[in-house]
DNA sequence: TCTGGGGTCCTAGGACCC
DNA sequence: TCTGGGGTCCTAGGACCC
């Protein structure tokens, strides 16, 4: 039975999210902006059609956007993640090997019988997904990911298309790799893009094409398999099960800058109190944490950054060790007198709970500690986050993000759940 | 006035060990 | 004048992705 990898992408996904529950936006352009409003990183076709980039500063193009009557809505991360999740599920009817690439995008595995054809499927997961949560998506099937990668520009951009295209042993390739600029390679980034343009490799057809010694010597192993991928050769695996992070991280712009000790505490304790969270949520515990703050680098004014990593011995999932490492960490690296503008936590060396586990039961506070905390989610999870706090961050101060305008968390949250009037 | 947040992988170099 | 060899682990920095 002949297989395909098929690269299935939803279409400005953000702003189709939005779209689904405010067909207001429908004919209008729409971005989404980072956290704080800060940078564009969602935009409908009408917005790319006016030249704006993605991750450009949105004070920069409101004026712009403004002239064309173009909505900006906060970023709603509880509504993207919920209809990410829909989607998902559409597509799992389609194949058993599928890997959840990203908050927009699945790669998988299509098999098919010789009287059907790969774009047929393609046609008909573009079909149910739309039907089933209104999101456009773009399909593109090829031989390796990065050709259907490839496959899936074009599907995007070309009105013939319609959304699916199908490269996989197709006379086409070669056609279909001379009109990508290798700037659009996935793979390649700003720097690599600049040193092989220099070097007259302009398409993804030319890097298809060029020695594998001088990828090697120039972009490294990781290069020389994005160059194989390129010629059909699948080097970069299907990534099915999810693996086990290394590395969960929370951190934010605050919605102002400050120099208060106290401030940085209490944005500390709530970004510990998030990640440590997540790290309950997929059963994890953590091996260390690093504390970070920063000035304002956009700012003309002095300018510091500092860092520590601690170790938690034995590996913890508890909100309330991580939280007093953290606050140790802080005391070590805060200076007084300058103007903090960002902040936040990492843990690393993360394994499943269980494993460490066995420590655990003879340390009765931990296990307190467990069972209060596993009750503080359960009420975060029923009456919204925060209803319980772990102490020591107010629950407004300068440092909260803001979130200017912020569609309803429709489908996450009752309180804003979609009206019929 | 206003510039995101969350990840991964690879390499080189230093510390350390036998 | 000469200054082991081989291995592992860790970290920082650079590249990339969405």
């Amino acid at each position: 039975m002949p297989s395909a990898i098929a690269l299935v992408d939803c279409n400005n996904f953000y702003a189709s999210c939005e779209r689904v529950f405010d067909a207001r936006l429908v004919d209008r352009p729409v971005v989404v902006p980072s956290n704080n409003d800060g940078n564009i990183v969602a935009r409908s076709n009408e917005v790319k059609a006016l030249g704006i980039e993605n991750g450009a500063p949105l004070f920069k193009v409101r004026p712009l956007l403004e002239a064309h009557d173009a909505a900006i809505l906060s970023s709603n991360y509880e509504l993207y993640g919920d209809m990410s999740n829909r989607v998902m599920t559409v597509l799992s009817d389609f194949a058993d090997e599928i890997e959840n690439y990203s908050i927009d995008e699945a790669f998988m595995r299509l098999h098919i019988n010789p009287r059907e054809s790969f774009a047929e499927i393609g046609r008909e997961i573009r079909r149910r997904v739309l039907k089933y949560t209104g999101i456009p998506v773009s399909v593109g099937i090829a031989e390796t990911k990065t050709l259907s990668k490839i496959a899936n520009h074009h599907a995007k951009r070309s009105s013939k298309a319609n959304g699916v295209l199908d490269l996989a042993r197709s006379p086409y390739q070669e056609l279909a790799l001379s009109r990508v600029p290798v700037a659009d390679v996935w793979g390649v980034g700003s720097r690599y893009a600049e040193m092989l343009e220099a070097r007259g490799i302009k398409t993804a057809l030319d890097l298809r094409n060029a020695p594998d010694e001088w990828v090697r010597d120039r972009m490294t192993v990781v290069g020389l398999r994005l160059v194989q991928e390129l010629r059909g050769v699948a080097c970069i695996p299907l990534e099915i099960t999810p693996l086990t992070k290394k590395l969960l991280t929370v951190s934010r712009s605050f919605g102002s800058a400050t120099e208060s000790y106290d401030e940085l505490r209490a944005a500390i304790v709530y970004y510990v109190s998030r990640a440590a969270e997540k790290l309950r949520r997929q059963k994890l515990a953590a091996g260390s944490i690093t504390v970070f703050i920063e000035t304002d680098r956009f700012k003309p004014e002095p300018q510091y950054a500092n860092a520590v990593t601690l170790t938690v011995a034995p590996k913890s999932d508890s909100t309330f060790e991580l939280r007093d490492l953290a606050l140790s960490g802080m005391a070590k690296i805060f200076r007084a007198g300058f103007r903090y503008r960002r902040a936040g936590v990492t843990l690393g060396g993360l394994e499943l709970a269980e494993r460490v586990s066995l420590r655990l039961w003879e340390n009765e506070r931990y296990e307190r500690h467990q069972r209060l905390m596993a009750e503080i989610d359960r009420l975060n999870a029923k009456y919204g986050r925060d209803a319980v706090r772990y102490g020591l961050f107010q629950s407004e101060g300068v440092w909260r993000t803001r979130f200017g305008q912020r569609s309803p968390r429709y489908t996450t949250c009752w309180d804003e759940i979609m009206r019929v009037v």
